[in-house]
DNA sequence: GACCTAATTCACCGTTTAGTGAATTATTCC
DNA sequence: GGAATAATTCACTAAACGGTGAATTAGGTC
């Protein structure tokens, strides 16, 4: 039993899933910030205020813990997918939040777009590897379908429109600018990062999307 | 004076300028595909076929060699964009050549994706000490106003369109499909790099594209 | 054809890096 | 309370990596 010094040495009891954990956020803000090949295993260790060694006691090596933590992000994604509910919406509204939901998502989970761009640089050859996450196919294209579909049939949205294409369309205009900011930034030579340019932004991706798909 | 071995020793003469031409090519293909953090001085000597010190004879050091690879490649696109003349060219053809013109540039460069996505994981430190680039300031967005406003009092554009937002939607519809495509192609189970796919998403984000800026 | 200088090669270094074998604690179970 | 096991620490390595001082060689100049 612990006397006087309890309160600083005891704090940490032994806890594997903890461990687990903190490991792989701060492999998740080290990944993002430096890139798969830029990211240092003992600055990973030194976030989580753990010994190196626990990182190769749990997780078998860099790409595995990479890969790890993109199971991890795309899980989040997913997850918060589920709550938006567009199956019952009215088609005009869920196009709009379906919007503003990705782009919500991407300026709150930075470190998303991150991981993405360092795994597309490795073509995918984490995520090819992974069964978790090509099992976690998500049915948002399938509910996006269903959403086009019913605005066709109001005769409000026009036909024949891919919803994969839309979707990626979706994703990229909000993407890009978030991703590419800085360089985007310095080229313009304006702040698109301050609250206006982004208030600016999601409205005109809105815009471009409603644009395209509604009629007249 | 050399003799017999003469046709094989004596190809390469001493040349700065052909020498720089060499280490740069080989230096954008090792960054475009490791990226700057896995990018290895030596693998891009082997790559040119040179002594590794001759990089830090020419160019100071690894940032400065990647600095002079991503505005050799800024000065490519600037150079293409020159030659599109969509100042003269009617509103709505022009828009369209836009387009199709980034597109066909993202496609043939596929390098200039990765490069532009190493830049931005390092918040474009590079290009903001590059004074080229900044003094390369495309003219593109202001003949882009030129074309809007025309399209406008022809009656046949929307008003109020920002060219700046215009011009980094156009680019991002295509640049996150190409730049993303290996994860894309994973996650949606479907060959999105085929010749179908590829002419599906070009018409694709030209219907968005007009589908915004066109009234009606 | 000797001289000068620019271009290229050679040999090397200090540090960083991912990764590991083995010892050591804490916790659980009997 | 002792044994077994899981969690954590310790000490270390081999290779890779960016970078450099100094020697060497080729080309142009007079």
């Amino acid at each position: 039993m612990p006397v006087a010094s309890a309160q600083i040495v005891e704090l940490r009891t032994r806890d594997a899933d903890r461990t687990q954990q903190t490991i792989l956020r701060a492999a998740m803000v080290e990944f993002a910030d430096k890139g798969l090949g830029g990211a240092r295993i003992d600055a990973i260790a030194e976030r989580a205020g753990i010994n190196k060694r626990l990182i190769y006691y749990y997780f078998d090596g860099k790409d595995e813990l990479f890969l790890a933590v993109l199971e991890q992000t795309y899980a989040d994604i997913r997850t918060a997918e589920q709550a938006l509910h567009l199956e019952s919406a009215d088609p005009v509204d869920a196009v709009r939040r379906l919007v503003a939901f990705t782009w919500n998502h991407y300026v709150e989970h930075p470190e998303f777009l991150n991981l993405l761009n360092s795994e597309n640089l490795h073509r995918a050859r984490h995520l090819k590897q992974s069964k978790r996450i090509r099992e976690m196919n998500s049915p948002l294209v399938q509910t996006l379908a269903d959403v086009l579909e019913r605005g066709r049939r109001d005769g409000v949205f026009r036909g024949g429109v891919d919803p994969v294409q839309l979707y990626i369309s979706i994703a990229g205009l909000a993407y890009f600018y978030l991703s590419n900011n800085p360089t985007l930034s310095t080229i313009f030579a304006r702040d698109l990062m301050s609250g206006k340019a982004m208030a600016e932004r999601l409205s005109h991706i809105t815009e471009v999307v409603m644009g395209y798909v509604l009629l007249n």
